[in-house]
DNA sequence: TTCATTTTTTATCATTTGTAAAATTTTCCC
DNA sequence: GGGAAAATTTTACAAATGATAAAAAATGAA
């Protein structure tokens, strides 16, 4: 079953649609911290167990703040479950430009690189189970242990190849394009988020989405 | 002397026009092997003394294309003397997505994170002089040495930083205000680009670009 | 369930941006 | 300098998106 060029292949979408309606069946996914840990960069046993001294397990309910822009944040944190958006306020409205799942990491980039306060906030838009590692210790292991340093530079740098992509395909790619291949790619997304973070991520409104949604075909 | 909220402070457009028309120019920079490295993050003498080992001296004219979307690139590129221009294919036309002058680094991220094709190319739009580093000589040395690790981790992480910024900014900035900001933070741009390629980069037409830019205020 | 609240869709009109083509300006080469 | 080619601006019109308001649907709590 391919859906590569705009044909979609839903067989009956009516009763799909339906069915997700009723049931919203949320497949119940988690990331234990080895997993999390060896999907971002396969690391020696050794190593990881040092790394992973450091973390500590921590749960917060739905709505929760995690990270506030107006603070230098010390914390960063991987998630085991659940999931989460980053937004940055503006004059009018708050815009929405990431969100996380399950294995993916939550950091301020600016406090993290420049140690300077972010423009994100995350908040949680389900309640979530977290993995919790202090910036100053990481620091320290970086400085240690070439494992764990290299692991870092992996993780920044495949981090830097999907915002790339990312700005890339914002640049070429209608509203339309990039809806349909946050559809394909993140299915999940759409049927755990609410469609104002959707369009707000995509950088559209939430009319135009609804427009978008609406198309036939 | 400030500019910063939309209000110009030129204080005789037509004269400045005039001669920037005339003379055009160019400042004359230039940025050494080590003052690129450190740029980036700084390094202890002998961990740089290994890199630069690796390190040579190339030229190429205006108009040369460093880095193919169809290969995999096995160089990385720091500029010491010019600009270069990163672009993609689409089927319609190309889009130029990134810029680098003196001191910045020319890679193709996908080919180095993930050892794949990437989707740019990069053309030299003046004459330039680069300094060239094998990626398979640089992998060699992240396992090697702690020093040259961090570097490289660091280097990630602030193109991240800028990347994201980058993404954002598209997102809750208007075409008019990207343009204006792009002429505050890197005025020489403007002046040694063609504003087709300027345009593609703010990701409007070079028509939207021209009415902006006629704008009075 | 029922009701209040939140989210999503629909409709209308204004604004922005794109497309195409022509006019103008600049650049480059002889 | 002169003339061809390239780059930029302008114009007119079309298409896409935004703003606003209101209706419809979904969600959540009692």
């Amino acid at each position: 079953m391919k859906s590569d060029n705009g044909s979609p292949v839903i067989p009956n979408e009516a009763y799909t649609k339906t069915r997700v309606t009723a049931f919203k069946q949320h497949i119940v996914r988690s990331m234990n911290i080895d997993q999390i840990l060896n999907a971002i960069h396969p690391l020696s046993d050794t190593s990881k167990q040092t790394l992973k001294k450091s973390i500590a397990e921590v749960n917060y309910p739905k709505g929760h703040i995690l990270l506030r822009a107006d603070k230098i944040e010390t914390n960063i944190y991987f998630i085991k479950k659940g999931i989460v958006r980053a937004f940055a306020n503006t004059d009018h409205n708050e815009i929405t430009f990431w969100f996380g799942k399950e294995g993916d990491t939550v950091i301020s980039m600016k406090s993290y690189v420049a140690r300077q306060k972010g423009y994100e906030n995350i908040e949680l838009l389900e309640d979530c189970e977290l993995y919790e590692l202090k910036t100053e210790n990481l620091q320290k292991l970086f400085d240690e242990n070439i494992d764990i340093a290299n692991w870092g530079r992996k993780f920044a740098e495949q981090e830097l190849a999907k915002t790339e992509e990312r700005l890339i395909s914002r640049q070429f790619r209608t509203a339309k394009e990039r809806y349909r291949e946050l559809l394909k790619g993140n299915p999940d997304l759409i049927q755990r988020v609410q469609l104002g973070h959707i369009a707000s991520y995509l950088g559209i409104t939430q009319v135009s989405l609804s427009r978008i949604r609406a198309e036939k075909n």
